[in-house]
DNA sequence: TTAAATGCAAAGGGTTTGCACCGGA
DNA sequence: TCCGGTGCAAACCCTTTGCATTTAA
């Protein structure tokens, strides 16, 4: 009888570092702590918050360490990442449910949105040109609700 | 009988002077060379690109004050900025009719997208969450119907 | 052993700021 | 005259790069 191999489902944050190796790559305390960081954010974070957030686990931590780290984490398929709209680098965390983004221009308030509410945009220009939406990658901006009204 | 103001409306720029003096703003030769840079571009234009034609007519142009008039230009409506994928300051040149963007993110190629083929989109989200897309700020991406294929 | 990663420092790019001087109105 | 603009230089911020050194495998 086999022992089915046991998979923890809500952490997969473990498969990093076989995955790592499996590439020729290596896993390091530099990496390790990175994928701890990782492992307790939601949603999106920036380089730059990373940066920090590393740093206050290690003071000793290199950006340039965080930023490379990233885009192997990438190449592995294990976040994505964007542009806020100020610009910067927006790592997205996997595995979230992808989300596009809705933010408002007069209070700056930012929410996700889900694919229901994106399928109108979606099929649209899938019928219209063929063009396969990336979920990631979409930001629509506006008028909250509130802000509409006051103005 | 009253003899109708003459209005250009092929050069929406004409009025900027008098809209800077009507807010206690002075018109310079720096600003009416941006102007002139302005007057000449079509759709999104980078804030470094503003400040690159503009050293071409005027080696001696500095970069902050074309910032600074650009964001002189937003207050009074002449342009909007948004951010493209790349993360750098993106100025829409107005009256360009509103479009939102639409990016491939594996050969680079950018679309316009206009008000027809986000209406379902805009409807979807002013029904649901009273919001009030604006059209200028909106990026979506993904793969191009050749890039789809090619995968 | 040895290629991959790190630490460090420096550069890079676009954008912003502070401040003395200049010049439209 | 006077306040808004300009020129200049420096600062800023995040991110990238080069290279010698370290280290995981």
């Amino acid at each position: 009888m086999k022992v089915p191999v046991p998979i923890n489902v809500d952490n997969p944050w473990d498969g990093v570092r076989d995955s790592l190796r499996r590439h020729g790559m290596r896993w390091t305390p530099q990496r390790r702590l990175l994928i701890s960081v990782l492992a307790g954010a939601r949603g999106h974070v920036t380089g730059a918050e990373l940066v920090e957030r590393c740093k206050q686990l290690d003071p000793g931590t290199i950006p340039s360490t965080v930023y490379r780290t990233m885009d192997v984490l990438e190449e592995l398929g294990y976040v994505r990442h964007a542009h806020g709209i100020d610009g910067r680098e927006e790592y997205h965390v996997l595995p979230e449910h992808e989300h596009a983004h809705l933010y408002c221009v007069v209070c700056g308030t930012s929410w996700e949105l889900e694919k229901p509410e994106m399928e109108p945009l979606i099929n649209e220009l899938r019928t219209n040109r063929g063009f396969e939406v990336d979920l990631w990658h979409v930001s629509v901006s506006g008028r909250c609700q509130g802000c509409a009204k006051r103005a």
